[in-house]
RNA sequence: GCAGACGUAGCUCAGUUGGUUAGAGCGUCGGAUUGUGGCUCCGAAGGUCGGUGGUUCGAAUCCACUCGUCUGUACCA
């Protein structure tokens, strides 16, 4: 027997996915209520491309084993190397270094789109995934970053997130490294035990006070056994950041200064501990930030797929980086900004609710009886009328002779409504306008097949001029019954 | 990257100590029904048993390597 020819397998690559109309739906409203807040803040748009060249995005990373690790990277035919941009903040430092004498200073925009990470992808963590960011550049004060942090608030709230269930946690960079300096980690010299106390302090969320301990000290033995080495820091060393991130320690810097400047401002604008906090545990972005850092944090329960409930943690964050365009310019540009994780964020919205299957209706099939020229032109005809008068709607495009097949297809893609109209009723002006919603019902109580079909349920005779009118009349009781399901 | 678990049809899974042509349910497609969705019945398609190599008379089953998925951890600019 002869060899079957291989079949090319059609796959997706790890870490992306397809998304759904539903998804691509929630994704625009969600976008549009963003984007009314940053718009209300007044700030504007701007977009730049997914490209930029590699040594513009700037590596900031201290691990040089693996130097293109992270980024999806290609060599232009000049054999300049290209990366995809793994994040908005770095393509607007070029942007704005490259535009530098048109651009008024502050200059406060905003955008949102795909970034890409050549990493481990997992669930809910992909490779290419949407952010929407805003910053200021040009803004040296931290009333500029009380402003993103009071905007980011205002941001969770018009998503429709609670007060009282997320949270904006600040704090600032130069008040960890003062007490770094104090126990002795300050100079370039500790650059790299600094880091590690750094992503240390920043999983308390996860580990809780006792394992971030281990961590500054010996280190710290996960699930499977494997061994994560820590700082080797001293006891007393480790009290001191241990009461520090407990709020316990006491400490005087520009850095506190700064805090209290911003916490003045929160309260002056009425925004209390329930919607931003100073929290002396936040690190965030280890490297290029300057001063404040602010994260978003979700604190409602989420269930996953499986049913399991997860940690959701940070769905956006941000801070000052105050050298990102200096080093294209040489000039001092400070900048602040944060970032959202759009498609982070909708997962857990649609967990909460607010963003329930999508309200688009499916169209109404028009189906086709006959396909001579002069029915096709008909049934056509009755579309266009449905379509001008503001109803979704679609003549059948499949192989008719299969009338079955129609209801079908109408079926599965959820239609309110069908038309049929065959030589019968053409001959005496008429329509057959079926309402497969309640069809659908219906169909609860028929067992057998023969009265199923000449019961021809939910179906009316109507004239044909009253065709708008009945199709509206019937998809307004099916709005009406959505709406009291919802309710109820 | 490190550690561990797991890979059989589109999906969920059976498959005996290594033994003939690898099965089921659901889903898909066709028919019963040339002009009516659901139900029911009948039928069909769909598998390099993740891949490669090895042990063996014989491998879905045992071994090695590799790829992929999942969990934890690391990294996340």
């Amino acid at each position: 027997m002869a060899k079957k020819p291989n079949k090319l397998k059609a796959r997706l690559p790890r870490g992306f996915v397809d998304r759904s109309a539903d998804d691509i739906r929630a994704t625009d409203e969600m976008i549009g209520k963003i984007r009314a807040v940053y718009e209300q803040y007044g700030f504007d748009p701007v977009e730049t491309p997914a490209f930029e060249y590699t040594d513009c995005l700037g590596k900031f990373l201290p691990d040089t084993d693996r130097p293109n690790a992270g980024v999806f990277s290609v060599q232009d035919d000049d054999e300049q190397w290209m990366s995809l941009r793994y994040d908005l903040t770095a393509p607007l430092a070029r942007h704005v270094s490259e535009n530098i004498n048109e651009i008024q200073l502050p200059y406060r925009t905003y955008r949102a789109g795909w970034v890409f990470r050549n990493e481990k992808p997992g669930p809910g963590r992909f490779r290419q995934f949407m952010q929407f960011d805003a910053d200021t550049v040009g803004a040296p004060g931290v009333q500029a970053d009380a402003e993103m942090c009071m905007m980011m608030a205002d941001t969770m709230e018009a998503l429709g997130i609670p007060r009282g269930q997320y949270v904006i946690r600040v704090n600032n960079r130069k008040v960890l490294d003062g007490v770094l300096e104090s126990i002795g980690l300050g100079g370039e010299e500790n650059d790299e035990r600094r880091l590690t106390v750094l992503r240390a302090i920043d999983k308390l969320d996860k580990f809780g006070i006792e394992g971030v301990r281990l961590l500054l000290g010996e280190g710290r033995k996960d699930d499977s056994g494997d061994f994560t080495k820590g700082a080797g820091l001293e006891a007393s060393a480790i009290d001191t950041i241990a009461d520090f991130v407990a709020g316990t320690g006491s400490l005087e810097n520009e850095g506190i200064a700064e805090l209290n400047t911003m916490a003045g401002m929160f309260k002056a604008c009425g925004y209390g501990d329930d919607r931003i906090k100073i929290d002396p545990s936040v690190v965030r972005g280890l490297e290029y930030y300057t001063g404040p850092v602010y994260e978003a944090e979700l604190l409602f329960d989420v269930t996953n797929e499986k049913g399991d409930v997860v940690q959701f943690g940070s769905v956006g964050g941000g801070g000052r980086y105050d050298g990102l365009v200096k080093r294209f310019t040489g000039r001092d540009v400070p900048a602040t900004g944060f970032s959202i994780g759009v498609s982070r964020l909708m997962t857990a919205l649609k967990n909460l609710g607010k963003l329930g299957s999508s309200d688009v209706v499916a169209p109404v099939l028009v189906t086709v009886m006959d396909g001579d020229v002069d029915a096709l032109g008909r049934y056509q005809k009755m579309v266009q009328d449905l379509r001008s008068a503001g109803i979704r709607a679609e003549m059948y495009q499949g192989n008719w002779k299969k009338f079955g097949n129609q209801l079908k297809y109408a079926d599965r893609r959820n239609c309110p409504v069908a038309i049929i109209q065959g030589s019968d009723e053409r001959e005496t002006g008429e329509l057959q306008v079926k309402d497969l919603i309640e069809g659908k019902r219906l169909s609860e109580e028929i067992t057998d097949n023969i009265t199923w079909r000449e019961s021809r349920p939910a179906q009316i005779t109507i004239r044909e001029a009253d065709l708008i009118e009945t199709v509206r009349d019937i998809l307004d009781g099916q709005a009406d019954d959505r709406r009291r399901q919802s309710e109820g």
